[in-house]
RNA sequence: GCGGUUGUAGCUCAGCUGGUUAGAGUACCGGCCUGUCACGCCGGGGGUCGCGGGUUCGAGCCCCGUCAACCGCGCCA
């Protein structure tokens, strides 16, 4: 017989009864009942209820066993009585009654109970990441997410996909985020980097003619990290083609993503077709380049109904150039306690606040106020219908502006009794962003959000550059590496007015994949950089093989990358990339379980040519 | 770097308006228990209430500082 085992911990059904079987797992759960005592043995498959009673010669063995222990046992497969059965379990007919049993590996008291599904800090999950693994959870979750990577590998190579791997040990790239640097022991002073992504590598695979490239490619980033961002290192779906227009590689990459979702997505429902929302639209209409789709909230500009209104705030910004009032319609939020709490999140979001309006039917309170009568009159008149019922605008905003600025911003929006307005003012790229959050926070509070379904959308032409608020210098607004739309010509014109072939897929509110058509043309490249005031010098400098490569008979080409951990996050229903990595940093980017990083030796440091610079004081 | 939340037993948490010996569940140790599958019952050990300072007759609770974790901002094609 096997040294360990004859049979997982899935395996056995009634069909076995009478059999000899070497089962090896984990002490999951421990019931003694003195005279007997079940043990539900886990392993990666499965759980197997094992019994022992002092008619077993290794009782006394047995009992000693607790939980997480690691043990082997031989015995005898017994079918269950019927009532017995325990239909939560595949092998619930069956017991295996323990004849023998080895003990592989003892275990201290745990830090944290791989049974069930307690919650546990994410510092004691991640210091002992090996024992989180083996929670169900867990293993679902990696399981899950191997699955993923093998079933995009098939479907790139479907469509004749090569996978290629490229060096880890690179030259520091400078666009972009902070590098990891590796100091060069060989070179004293100098230093490799890590890749943010294999960016120029995919480009010049292009230029070498091979066509369509992809990889489950490794990338490294020296960020801080966010719930859906991984500090330090994450894996994307890397993929670049040759000869190809955007729509090319929508076309391409869509069937991968959507094929990816069906399969995995447990049934829930998949956009078939993905909308394509220029980055000024998405701006205006949720405040963000990846908008959460599944939320039905657009947003608009009322700044008309504001302009020298009665509300003198809003009439007043009006008054400075580039502001605007937006609106972000509240379907059913049509009640103070509501839009006061929205009120607050605002404040909390570091603004001012967020003016309301909602519909009503109309209440006795405000009949009685506007004709100066008693609320008991007001209310026999409104039953009696002397007074007209119906809908009235209330919150302080409504009686500002006046009743017929308020019908004429009902009517843009489209709402009706029991629903609410919010709205925002200013310079958009000033409040934008927390319009976006607000729309975010309406939808879900409202209950709007249809948490069955996977929305999908291309966001496309994004600016080529950005314009610093204070200095006034023009710089990449996304990367270098995008072919303006218009190209030459385009940028002979006004810089920020420069669309570029540049784009992202947003999912359920995260950015799934970016991607562009690239700059292949060595003269539009130099101008590109020129206009970002970086001059031919500085463009061989940084990107000294894409620009020499260009020299030499480039395919136009473009492609994407989208992002591994967070298509596996938004499939296993995550919220923390970090429960889809197995063994990922913390917050502050540390490993608590491997205690990296670490001091280096003083050998290490004098073979490498390095000196750490104290940072007490 | 900044803001928010949290920090009490190995773990998950409770702890009122500042009041006498800081509790529960679980885990651990011991005892009992022959049909459980979150087994049950009895008993026991286990605490620098994150840390430091202050106010007070008295602080887990109030104040100041500090540390740590998480969430967000900045940052991130």
């Amino acid at each position: 017989m096997h040294a360990y085992r004859s049979n997982t911990c899935a395996e056995l059904t009634a069909a076995d009864t009478g059999t000899t079987v070497r089962l090896s797992g984990w002490v999951h759960r421990v019931r003694d009942h003195g005279g007997v005592l079940f043990i539900d043995l886990r392993d990666h498959y499965g759980v197997t209820q094992l019994i022992c009673d002092p008619d077993s010669p290794v009782f006394a063995e047995v009992e000693k066993v607790r939980s997480e222990w690691c043990i082997r046992i031989d015995g005898e497969v017994k079918a269950r009585d019927e009532s017995l059965i325990n239909p939560k379990l595949p092998t619930g007919e069956i017991e295996v009654f323990v004849r023998d049993i080895e003990v592989l590996g003892e275990a201290q008291e745990l830090p944290l109970i791989v049974f069930g599904d307690q919650e546990y800090p994410e510092e004691t999950r991640l210091r002992y990441r090996y024992l989180d693994l083996r929670r169900e959870a867990m293993q679902d979750n990696m399981k899950l997410r191997s699955d993923v990577v093998t079933s995009i590998r098939k479907r790139m190579w479907d469509q004749d996909f090569r996978e290629y791997q490229t060096p880890i040990i690179t030259a520091s790239s400078p666009e972009g985020a902070r590098d990891f640097l590796v100091p060069s022991r060989q070179h004293p002073g100098k230093f490799y980097a890590l890749p943010q992504a294999p960016q120029q590598f995919k480009q010049l695979i292009m230029v070498s003619g091979f066509d369509k490239y992809f990889q489950i490619a490794p990338c490294f980033r020296d960020e801080d990290p966010r719930a859906d961002r991984s500090p330090t290192d994450f894996y994307q779906l890397d993929m670049e083609m040759s000869f190809v227009s955007q729509q090319d590689v929508f076309d391409t990459i869509q069937p991968v993503i959507a094929g990816v979702f069906e399969e995995f997505g447990g049934g829930r429902k998949v956009d078939q077709t993905w909308e394509q929302i220029s980055y000024k639209d998405a701006a205006l209409w949720y405040g963000t380049d990846k908008p959460d789709l599944r939320n039905p909230i657009k947003m608009q500009v009322v700044s008309d109904h504001f302009a020298g209104s009665g509300f003198a705030i809003f009439a007043k910004l009006l008054e400075q150039d580039g502001t605007e009032i937006r609106a972000i319609p509240a379907p059913t939020g049509g009640s103070r306690k509501f839009c006061d709490r929205m009120n607050a999140f605002a404040q909390k979001e570091g603004l001012p606040g967020m003016g309301y309006i909602f519909w009503r039917e109309k209440t006795a309170d405000s009949v009685a106020q506007e004709l100066g009568i008693k609320v008991k009159e007001a209310q026999a008149k409104l039953k009696s219908g002397e007074v007209e019922g119906g809908m009235e605008a209330a919150g302080p905003l409504a009686k500002n502006i006046g009743p017929e600025r308020t019908e004429a911003i009902r009517q843009q929006l489209g709402l009706g009794i029991g629903d609410a307005a919010f709205f925002l003012g200013g310079k958009p790229k000033a409040f934008e962003a927390v319009a976006g959050r607000a729309r975010a926070a309406i939808g879900e509070e409202l209950g709007l959000v249809d948490k069955n379904r996977f929305a999908f959308a291309w966001i496309v032409d994004f600016p080529i550059y950005e314009q610093d608020e204070e200095t006034g210098a023009i710089d990449f607004e996304h990367n270098p590496f995008s072919m303006p739309q218009g190209g030459m010509e385009a940028l002979n014109g006004n810089p920020l007015d420069v669309l570029g072939y540049q784009y992202d897929l947003a999912c359920n509110g995260y950015e799934l994949v970016s991607g562009a058509i690239r700059n292949h043309k060595p003269e539009i490249m130099l101008k590109a950089f020129e206009l970002a005031g970086y001059g031919e010098d500085e463009v061989k400098n940084r990107f000294g093989a894409l620009f020499n490569a260009f020299h030499y008979g480039a395919p136009p080409h473009g492609g994407c990358a989208a992002g591994i951990d967070r298509i596996v996050m938004l499939l296993a229903d995550q919220h923390n990339i970090r429960e889809v990595i197995m063994f990922p940093m913390n917050q502050r980017a540390e490993d608590l379980m491997m205690s990296a990083p670490s001091d280096p030796s003083s050998d290490q440091m004098m073979e490498l040519g390095l000196r750490v610079i104290p940072q007490d004081q």
